[in-house]
DNA sequence: TAAATATTTAGACAAATATCTAAATATTAT
DNA sequence: ATAATATTTAGATATTTGTCTAAATATTTA
């Protein structure tokens, strides 16, 4: 929970995600998206995985990112036994 | 929503949010449940409430905290949407 | 094989953060 | 009024974090 707390707790990452949410991208299309260097948001997308938020998948010298709806989940269900 | 995930990104401050969850508390009962200086406690709570996710109320010489379930629910709002 | 393209790793640095102790403020009880 | 109790504020410090540039690695194309 820690990792998903931290990797969410930055207004780029929680960008990214909202980029994943519509289509899978490459780090390089993603990166075209920020005015951060490409090695800053390799470095997001490093901790965005780490948290398991993200999937990626080398496809010739790209590599793709995806969002991982199942650990979505995850914080949806820890922020609605708040509610309990 | 900076704030919001910002005061989620510890671990101390969600376990607050989860002792408070169950009933109102005291400053000093809730620094009571953890092995931190009471102003420490005391920081978290002014971020937790910075963040909009519990409230305080004075009473006498004590401040008794709440969780503030409204606010729960724009993270909700935001993680849902996440998966649509 | 050499050059070009895509991405990550390494190392540095400034800013933000969690924690502490000491002191200040506010309220209640003697 | 003084002492005791509850909480916050102030200031210091070590750690973490987001960013950068330069270099390394991997893949494709000429």
């Amino acid at each position: 929970m820690n990792a998903i707390f931290k990797a969410l707790n930055d207004e780029t990452r929680r960008d990214i995600l909202e980029l994943l949410r519509k289509q899978e991208m490459t780090a390089g299309d993603i990166a075209d998206q920020f005015h951060i260097s490409k090695p800053s948001i390799s470095h997001h997308l490093d901790i965005l995985k780490r948290a398991d938020l993200v999937t990626s998948e080398k496809k010739g010298q790209f590599v793709v990112y995806s969002l991982n709806t199942t650990i979505v989940d995850d914080i949806l269900q820890w922020i609605i036994t708040l509610k309990k």
